[in-house]
DNA sequence: CAACATGTTGACCAGTTGGTCAGAATTTGA
DNA sequence: TCAAATTCTGACCAACTGGTCAACATGTTG
């Protein structure tokens, strides 16, 4: 029965595809906004659909329940975040590497802040979604890099620091432009936050993050 | 009329008080716990009153609406933040005042962590109910502190860094501890985290903020 | 064109929401 | 003891919740 109505969906492709997929991303935009405003359990179907501009019933067509909508939408926030996981290796010099790591973070924090805060709001609330993740994929990425970071410091390159607390300061750093927002503006007296605000914290947060880790030399912010 | 019953209500204030306090106590603990998980919009008051023990009617009698208790909770909570205000002068030796006040900090994380979450949710959501704070009280504070670094840096004490990142990341670090305790714990390997986490926290954080500063000398995080 | 799949929608549902209220139970001070 | 103040609570309410569904509309493909 699936399998039959699987394969005729695979012979509409084309037509079908640009519905469907014009529908979902607007329904997965409009749950971006909600979901990071009031929380999976504070957002309201209705709100989605509303903004979305569709019917509550048009929007339950593409996703059965609330929380397959949060469960697509985890998927295509976490995306970026597994993709800046490759980004160290133990041949990088730990300057470069830590330099580009805490642009990037910073770089997504300004260009996904929504995403940031949806990912905030399920660790507040005890990843009842993403907690296979935490064990999983992010458990054994740090695993990795405790060991990169122990054969820096064997080699003399910088400091013995604990890998698991140097990557919880540099994701809480980086994210908090993006969760605090509205403290963050209020605090440096902005309206918006500009380019030189996010340059001004990357460069604040290497400084300390290299400083902290005892590493030397010149690493720019502004160069790759 | 407001004023009469005012006067009735302190002649009997002994017996009111034990039973009054009593029951708004455990109305704000619960609610605590509540509005930590769930967020304003997600909280029930039903929920609220099922862990207080009392029927939601009785909750409507001490709090006549959710907003009110949420406001009641939020005053409570924002004491000890203000208080930690205070802690920072010129006169102080720059490595000793920061080191305090992260070890503070992480003290706060570890002992109210659903107060932190609190707070997160409050800035997450826009900060609709401390935006006064943020604007006055905060504001006001960040720019003594400011004033302070600023004559730090002028004496030779320390580098000339922004205080407002520079404390927007202190915060950041300090709060991920409470806030992200789920992802924090995956992280580390651990069940549940010991004073031995907090102080290798408090530690990196303190030794990555002196040497960012540029601070030199011994500033033990386990000396007072 | 006919068939069939895909997409759209208002009406509807049982359960829950924040909040009210009348009246009963208790505590209080004199 | 007793009247007044305070505390307690079940019954109730309109609005809203996530979700279903049957009927209808719009492609799509032979």
């Amino acid at each position: 029965m699936v399998e039959k109505k699987q394969i005729r969906k695979s012979a509409h492709r084309i037509g079908n595809r640009s519905v469907r997929m014009r529908n979902t991303l607007k329904i997965l935009s409009a749950a971006e906004k909600v979901f990071a405003e009031k929380g999976f359990d504070g957002a309201t179907t209705q709100q989605i659909a509303d903004i979305a501009k569709l019917p509550k019933s048009n929007v339950h067509y593409y996703f059965k329940t609330k929380r397959d909508i949060y469960l697509a939408l985890m998927q295509s926030i976490m995306a970026p975040w597994l993709e800046s996981f490759q980004a160290i290796s133990v041949d990088d010099d730990p300057g470069d590497a830590l330099t580009g790591y805490v642009k990037r973070k910073v770089m997504l924090s300004r260009e996904r802040p929504l995403a940031s805060r949806i990912f905030a709001n399920e660790m507040i609330r005890g990843a009842p979604v993403l907690s296979d993740f935490l064990r999983n994929e992010l458990r054994k990425w740090v695993e990795e890099k405790t060991q990169i970071v122990k054969q820096w410091s064997e080699k003399g390159k910088m400091d013995d620091v604990s890998a698991a607390h140097l990557f919880i300061i540099i994701w809480a750093a980086t994210q908090t432009y993006a969760d605090f927002e509205v403290q963050i503006k209020s605090v440096l007296g902005r309206q918006n936050l500009e380019t030189d605000d996010y340059d001004a914290a990357a460069e604040l947060i290497t400084r300390m993050v290299l400083r902290g880790c005892g590493i030397h030399g010149d690493h720019k912010v502004n160069q790759t």
